[in-house]
DNA sequence: TTGTATGCGTTATCAA
DNA sequence: TTGATAACGCATACAA
């Protein structure tokens, strides 16, 4: 109604200054080069004609939009959004916005997306849909565009990254099962193509090698996403083959909650037939029924220090790129007790070493 | 690395013509002006040298981003995700990006994020954090800016909105519950100072009454937030007034997830003892113990009209203001059974008519 | 069908 | 300490 918002040199001609001066005044960094009187005319004439600075002039003229990309596979994925939170609060603090994306996992839309934020003129990008091989990733890196990846990482070096501590996470899970009493282990493994799957799995192996345990090679199944119905195939195939498991360390927690629910239709109780274990401690899991044995991965905080790392890069974009790798912790909870008796080993035709 | 990416300018003497020429061949509405094959050259050389427009110096020109602000109290509270994830499937296929802010219920924080968005002129705002009485958004309203409501509404009038129907998803539960034979229902009600808050609790007491069934004012508890932490305490003190009733109405479902706590704390069954329905049907509702029984609310497809509305605004600022009143379905899980014998009316103190 | 010129609102450089 | 001026990259009115 008010027409056109107002602009700096209506402030200027408001107090009676060149619109240079007004810029000047109004901008912290060089507010020192003004009169302080004058200063504070312009600031109460800003205020009262309800001025605000547009953004996008002076993005033109600084290159510069403190607006940062953000890229995650999809919003509704419980663990994104402690994330995309704690990115979000640690750039604010800074005065930066997140433009956030969702790719889907489909690598055109991937694509897409990131050139509209690179039209968008972003300063950086965070992006959790990393795979170990990303060309998008490597050709961005290679036209020096400031990046973090969050969550995952990808084989390619030189992308500073916030990632958890997987491995360790994984030892957790498998040392908790093996102290129930559990040989007959089985693993719900994530994508192996996004190094969240890859390294969960490689840590499941080296841990049961490790606890002498030598599981056939049909209890370790892959699925196709991180998703529940992915983890609930998976499971059939798992339990078809390997009928005499009595723990599963799954992928993450969706991939659990798919296990759950294709035990509960074989009619398998969790937990007194079969242990389950997640990977995240999403939200509410531990109001599921039962409520999930799960690694606890500390999303909120990994999404902090993904924008830290990531401001700090704006800084010094000559700064050896740092990886952050956060502590993961085994929350036990209902979905994990001793294993059965009766269940020899030889059953699921695993042997000791 | 490649220092700074191509401008038009540089399309346009790769090409040998004008960057006027480049200008018009790039953009579909004024490609018709310029000779087809001098359209595709240039077509070519703008992808050959990864030509991205700089949406900055469009929008400076045009006063058009295709940026829309959208606010939302927590990110990280299960219920928007769905409602952000519509916004922004709509928005990308208008070629749109949606500005995330969270504002944690605090009026000063949703200012200045407000300002923010501004400042980086947003074409229109989208906004899930909706007060009864909202003097920020009566002002922008007032300034001509293009606004949208979702999930709540505003008491003044004039602003479209995309709500569900609440109303009737209240009359459903309660239904629900007086067909399984309760008559001592209480509510866990949501803050009176948002619309939903106020408008499942007006249908609780119409429908209460129109049922015949006069719960004494105690059994009326106002939450403080739509938290699982004010549902636990609203159910404390709901409990310790009204020891007899056998059903509760929850604002949502955290509030719901809250009851069930309080209840669980308290060695009451739920189901046995005392049902709980909840509102929305967040995600994983189903597999909490027990399964809820909730009110659904489309939260998708409200982000989606909630877009849509938008951008219709945009092409028609002078357009009415619509109402989009989306349909709620209760969806029956275990957190509901029949009413337990031996619990008389009179025992609670109140009255059939 | 193409080229020229201008301005969107800001900041930075240079003079005064 | 302040003012004048130019330029960021684009789209468009106007001229050719």
């Amino acid at each position: 109604m008010s027409g056109t918002p107002p602009t700096l040199d209506d402030v200027a001609r408001a107090v009676g200054v060149h619109k240079a001066t007004a810029s000047r005044a109004l901008n912290p960094a060089t507010r020192s080069q003004v009169n302080p009187e004058t200063a504070r005319r312009i600031t109460t004439a800003a205020r009262r004609l309800g001025y605000v600075p547009n953004t996008l002039a002076r993005g033109l003229r600084t290159s510069r939009t403190t607006a940062i990309g953000v890229l995650i596979p999809d919003l509704t994925n419980p663990l994104f959004p402690p994330i995309v939170r704690g990115i979000q609060d640690r750039l604010d603090a800074h005065g930066y916005t997140a433009l956030l994306v969702n790719t889907d996992g489909d690598e055109d839309r991937e694509r897409a997306q990131f050139s509209d934020l690179e039209s968008r003129r972003a300063d950086g990008f965070i992006v959790a849909t990393a795979r170990r091989v990303h060309p998008l990733l490597a050709e961005a890196l290679a036209r020096g565009t400031a990046l973090v990846t969050v969550n995952r990482t990808t084989d390619l070096p030189g992308i500073p990254a916030v990632v958890s501590d997987d491995a360790d996470g994984t030892a957790q899970a498998v040392g908790h099962l093996t102290a129930l009493g559990h040989s007959l282990i089985a693993h719900l493994a994530g994508p192996q193509d996004v190094s969240t799957g890859a390294v969960r799995t490689q840590a499941f192996r080296h841990c049961m090698d490790a606890a002498g345990l030598r599981p056939p090679p049909e209890s370790v199944v892959v699925c196709t996403a991180y998703t529940e119905q992915a983890g609930r195939e998976a499971t059939r195939r798992l339990l078809g083959a390997c009928p005499g498991i009595t723990a599963i360390v799954a992928g993450n927690d969706l991939i659990a909650l798919g296990a759950l629910a294709e035990l509960a239709a074989q009619g398998r109780s969790c937990p007194r037939d079969v242990s389950v274990v997640g990977f995240n401690d999403m939200p509410f899991a531990d109001r599921f029924q039962p409520p999930l044995t799960t690694v606890r991965v500390p999303h909120h905080e990994m999404g902090v220090q993904s924008a830290q790392l990531l401001l700090e890069r704006l800084l010094e974009p000559q700064a050896l790129p740092r990886t952050v790798l956060l502590p993961a912790r085994l929350v036990v909870r209902g979905s994990t007790a001793p294993a059965p008796a009766g269940f020899p080993d030889r059953a699921a035709g695993i042997t000791r070493a």
